[in-house]
DNA sequence: TTAATTTTTGAATTAAGGTTCATATTTTGA
DNA sequence: TCAAAATATGAACCTTAATTCAAAAATTAA
């Protein structure tokens, strides 16, 4: 890769990097492709020579951050652990992860959140299906943390959401509205729930 | 209010009925004022008469909905239970309510969803103040437990923030995908967390 | 009945912003 | 040095859809 195609991809980088910039603080709609270029300090036909349309940019921009969280996450899965010891580990990375991503959060939520429940015309497929892979994974595990009766029975799908969304919404809280609290917290609730030994029931 | 008044008021229902399957169906920005017009029968000009913009057409459905569900849910707040009666009561409206607003759920949510995390220009206060009110008395709820004993001590805010990801994430799936659970499941992982007895830790 | 008033209509206006492309600038290679 | 070739520029174009408003239709009341 000569020095031409080396200065080509910084171009590029130097794009992407203001679009997340803008993406992230106003949103898709909201961010006009005027406003990237003058950010840039390129001219609107600058940047399409880079990118077809202004959603594939988008797209581009949400697929390659999806991909560096999903990759930092997924090794979990692959350690040598029990299902108990994996899910531990996992809240541990996964906080530690998506809050070093913390302003891209509220993009990446939104896309997997319309993907998953909003409009048919969905902006990223494959943010979607890396989530669903992920998904997956979460699932196998509480599968077979319940084969190996250490989890009571129960469908892994339930488990798996009932995860994904408690964890979710700790996050985001913690994100935009300060809410304070350790992976240990949040593994005890989960695996352990919130009674008094004896009380309740 | 005489017959004039009242056709007027029909007049106003029937535009609202049509906004909200199509907002429901196809989103806020998929869905134009022509294609209300359209399906209700009228003229983009006489939807004018009844509604400045479509953005307080919009907000108009959306609030009306929210109140509605939320006057079905809050009662629970007042019944004379126990915390961890009230909350099991909590789930079983909950679910009971909002599976009867199936349609109207992804749009409900999406408001939710974009007031309290999305860009700052958001389409409905008034269903955020709804919202942050029920939160509120959520955590009331947690706040008492934990004062009797019955509850772990930790933030309340943890707790209620906890209780609606995952109730939230749940219903969603449930409406969305076909998972199947009870109020019971929830309840039971929510307060006795997913461990089998005497394993894990 | 009929003229004034109210209401409805939908084609035209307007605004916003994504995209294009003729022109200007820069780079390349002889 | 200079003329192709490649690249960058941003004003103009185009599409979409919210909003307006002059004309038509319906209603009211004298």
């Amino acid at each position: 890769m000569g020095r031409k195609e080396r200065e080509l991809q910084q171009r590029k980088k130097e794009i992407l990097d203001v679009a997340l910039r803008l993406f992230s603080q106003k949103g898709y709609r909201a961010t006009s492709m005027q406003e990237i270029a003058k950010s840039s300090e390129f001219a609107v036909g600058t940047i399409y020579r880079f990118f077809p349309t202004k959603k594939r940019l988008y797209e581009e921009i949400v697929l390659d951050k999806a991909k560096e969280i999903y990759n930092k996450i997924v090794p979990v899965f692959n350690e040598d652990l029990d299902p108990f010891a994996l899910l531990n580990r996992l809240i541990a990375v996964k906080i530690a992860v998506l809050k070093s991503y913390s302003s891209f959060i509220r993009l990446y939520y939104t896309v997997l959140w319309e993907a998953r429940f909003g409009v048919k015309e969905t902006l990223s497929e494959q943010v979607l299906a890396l989530y669903e892979k992920y998904l997956c994974k979460l699932e196998a595990v509480f599968a077979k943390g319940i084969e190996e009766g250490i989890f009571r029975r129960r469908s892994s799908r339930f488990y798996a959401m009932a995860f994904e969304g408690m964890f979710n919404a700790l996050i985001q809280e913690s994100i935009h509205h300060d809410l304070e609290f350790s992976p240990n917290e949040v593994a005890e609730v989960f695996f352990g729930g919130i009674l008094v030994q004896g009380m309740g029931r």
